[in-house]
DNA sequence: GTATATCCTACCGTGCTTGTAGGAATTATG
DNA sequence: CATAATTCCTACAAGCACGGTAGGATATAC
């Protein structure tokens, strides 16, 4: 039941990203803040883009903007698409429950409680909840 | 962020040892009944009984029985024995936090709530409760 | 044209998951 | 007492996901 480093770190490089909306954030900024390798955070920041979280801008200046505000992005999009999905059993991936154990299984219940309680979670708390608690905390700046 | 068949297999285990309080179920039994490998159920069983859920009772004619009544054991501390921890992150796993991290993280709020609402559906639901449930679903005979 | 970035894809070590396997120990039963 | 049934213990192993590393291709500001 473990979140990963590529979905901790696909928040900490939003977080960075959305924290300097005016200029645009590289990967070689976010790996030295945070502490992560550069080349993994490509990988990641590659998922984003993809994903159209942000919008790289290439070259020599370039670097990463969010494509919409922080306040549209919860959590939740942003481990699903790095974590691949959040439910804590597969049968509960997709909306209909494809397993043949279904009807007999005296635990779906449970799963599906625990599921909707996480995503209850992660689909309210957004980037712009992230980042409110980023600026409060003061240790950012002794990087 | 999935449960691996061992937690799972473990809660049907006791499910399937909680609705035969009379006899002493047998690992055999719930391998055939679950369509789960004898020697991996082992395992599980050892688990459980050395977390004090189960007694067991060796020789010709043995197997294992509750110690507790089903009302009296969480899914949570089932699934905790046998997953390790139930926390989205590291940091959260001790009471303490010793993420060095921890002062200036961003998304330490949203993992404590992540982990209470998780610890919240799991230690609200009991085994009875699965128990009842696997009553009011008829397949369970037609393995 | 050069330095600075992102983009792409292949590879790889390590540890965890999900078992298998084999035998030792214990006990009920005939 | 012999046998069958059952748990107990430990070692091993295939496969896969995680957490990167590496190297070059491509784009662009200056």
């Amino acid at each position: 039941m473990r979140i990963s480093t590529k979905g901790r770190y696909a928040l900490r490089m939003m977080i960075e990203i959305g924290m300097n909306p005016e200029q645009c954030t590289k990967i070689s900024q976010v790996a030295a803040h945070q502490g992560i390798s550069d080349k993994y955070l490509e990988q990641i920041a590659t998922i984003l883009v993809r994903a159209g979280f942000i919008r790289s801008i290439r070259g020599a200046q370039g670097g990463y903007v969010l494509t919409r505000k922080p306040e549209e992005y919860t959590t939740g999009m942003i481990l699903r698409q790095t974590e691949g999905s959040l439910s804590p059993v597969t049968c509960l991936d997709d909306e209909i429950n494809s397993c043949d154990r279904a009807s007999k299984c005296a635990c779906l219940t449970l799963w599906t409680q625990l599921k909707y309680a996480i995503d209850q979670v992660v689909d309210q708390v957004t980037l712009a909840d992230l980042i409110e608690e980023q600026k409060r905390k003061p240790d950012i700046n002794l990087l």
